[in-house]
RNA sequence: GGCGGGGUGGCGGAGCGGCCGAACGCACCGGUCUUGAAAACCGGAGACGGGGUGCAACCUCGUCCGUGGGUUCGAAUCCCACCCCCGCCGCCA
């Protein structure tokens, strides 16, 4: 959400600000500010009309005191009260207005993002490595690993259990995962990033308060008998954890490594990357979250960067880092650095991590701040990272290590973390 | 799931329908005292929004006692719903 009260002091430098995004957020702008005068001018008859009832209630009061009869002044008090109600009613209404168009404006894209609201208007940031050479035609990871394969991945169940896009994850592929994930705990605890395992089923104040309502909503799966909704990803429950909370300024940054589940609904995704389990309804992920002071976090954003890149490069990943453009930007983030790894498999650069500056807009909407030295509470910024992903991290991992007979090797850095050398068919 | 208790400022904790934005204690900030500190004493301090100002200081008004409704001239206080915490019972991976 931004700030009502900087939109006022500079609306044309807002509006071009957003412009960046499309049409639709600027006439939002628009609709903002008409919502915020018509508010303005009611609050303004309204509370001097309370400010009156106020003091007539203390006459009340006073007189009562005194032991006198306030049968005069009640009777009036009752008569401000009814010409008071109508405006009231529309102080609430214009509320309500600007409450609703203020929680679908975007965050205001930073001017270093790419112009442009295409795929393809991202820029390329820097390449890392170069495609892998394997001297067969390599295949993909479901030839690999699918039933036809190693059958370590199962989509025909899964599809008659559940549907399609879920899959079975078997054998040698469950101990990758896991091993992964340790891996990369392990490497985040170094770095001092505290472990958490969140709830994935959430309120829709979460939701709300991370951006992700009222843009994405159909995005997200909703348990109607509980008025819970499944998250898409840990940084809703990480961003919303200090939610109405004032850190202290020597506790940020705080950093976080989320471990959990995945739900996406991926509707509008019909047709579109239905091979394999590049795009699932269900995935594990670890998600690195981070809280800091506002001067920070432009620095932030690359250390998160240097850390998804570290791991791309120790897994073996031939990459290109991607700048996204201001019009491709998720409701809540500023900026946004995707890696794009190499599929052997498509032959394509594809989205394997992502790694968002929130700056304060989803702090605003839960009300996270902190109290600099001697200063009034300000609003924290918030960043969210992929580390690795049950799904692409492992299709990758998977093309990368394929050999001419079909069978899979794992880089050795996975090895004390419980990762076999080589994939092997289950028993079963 | 059933029954009971409870949510008040940074923390603890009072609070009669009007004199309560809220006693008191702790923590915090400033001052006096002191070579310095501690102690003691004195004083100050909440958040958000509107207006006076373009900003700030400051002044002023409004809102905020878990959240949302309601009763009342007037609600922290009474009523209803919801959320959360604690306890006991039941069920259960």
């Amino acid at each position: 959400m931004l700030d009502v009260g900087q939109i006022r002091a500079d609306p044309e430098g807002t509006k071009a600000a957003l412009a960046r995004r499309g049409e639709a957020a600027v006439r939002d702008v628009d609709l903002l500010l008409e919502a915020d005068a018509r508010r303005r001018e009611v609050l303004a008859r309204v509370e001097a009309a309370r400010a009156e009832r106020n003091a007539a209630a203390k006459a009340i009061a006073e007189a009562k005191q005194r032991g006198e009869d306030a049968a005069v002044e009640i009777a009036r008090q009752a008569e401000l009260k009814e010409q008071q109600a109508a405006d009231e009613a529309a102080l609430a209404e214009a509320d309500a207005a600007m409450q609703e168009v203020l929680l679908r404006v975007p965050n205001i894209p930073h001017p270093s993002a790419p112009a442009g609201a295409a795929e393809e208007d991202a820029e390329i940031v820097r390449m890392h490595g170069r495609p892998p050479e394997f001297g067969f035609e390599p295949r993909d990871h479901l030839d690999l690993a699918g039933p036809e394969g190693l059958r370590l991945i199962d989509p025909e169940s899964a599809a008659r259990v559940s549907g399609s896009r879920f899959h079975y994850l078997k054998g040698d592929l469950v101990r990758l995962e896991f091993a992964l994930v340790q891996w990369g705990l392990q490497k985040l605890v170094e770095k001092e990033f505290v472990p958490v395992v969140p709830p994935v089923l959430v309120k829709r104040e979460a939701m709300v308060g991370t951006g992700f309502f009222p843009e994405a909503e159909a995005q997200v799966y909703a348990l109607a008998t509980d008025d819970l909704y499944l998250v898409g990803t840990a940084e809703v429950p990480l961003a919303s954890m200090h939610g109405g909370e004032t850190l202290a300024e020597a506790d940020l940054p705080l950093r976080y490594v989320g471990f959990s589940t995945c739900f996406r609904r991926e509707a509008g995704a019909a047709g579109k990357d239905t091979r394999g389990i590049f795009r699932v309804h269900q995935f594990d992920k670890l998600e690195l979250f981070a809280y800091c002071r506002p001067d920070d976090s432009w620095d932030e954003h690359e250390r998160l960067l240097a850390i998804e890149e570290e791991i791309a490069q120790e897994l073996g990943f031939h990459y290109q880092v991607v700048d996204i453009p201001a019009g491709d930007l998720g409701a809540s983030a500023a900026r946004k650095y995707d890696i794009e790894v190499w599929l052997p498999g498509q032959e394509r650069y594809r989205e394997l991590t992502s790694c968002s500056n929130c700056t304060d807009y989803q702090a605003r909407r839960l009300n996270t701040r902190f109290r600099p030295a001697g200063g009034k509470p300000q609003f924290v910024h918030m960043l969210n990272g992929t580390a690795i992903t049950s799904s692409r991290t492992l299709l990758a991992l998977i093309e990368y290590g394929q050999r001419a007979d079909g069978s899979v090797t794992l880089p050795e850095v996975l090895r004390p973390y419980g990762a076999p050398e080589v994939l092997q068919a289950p028993a079963a």
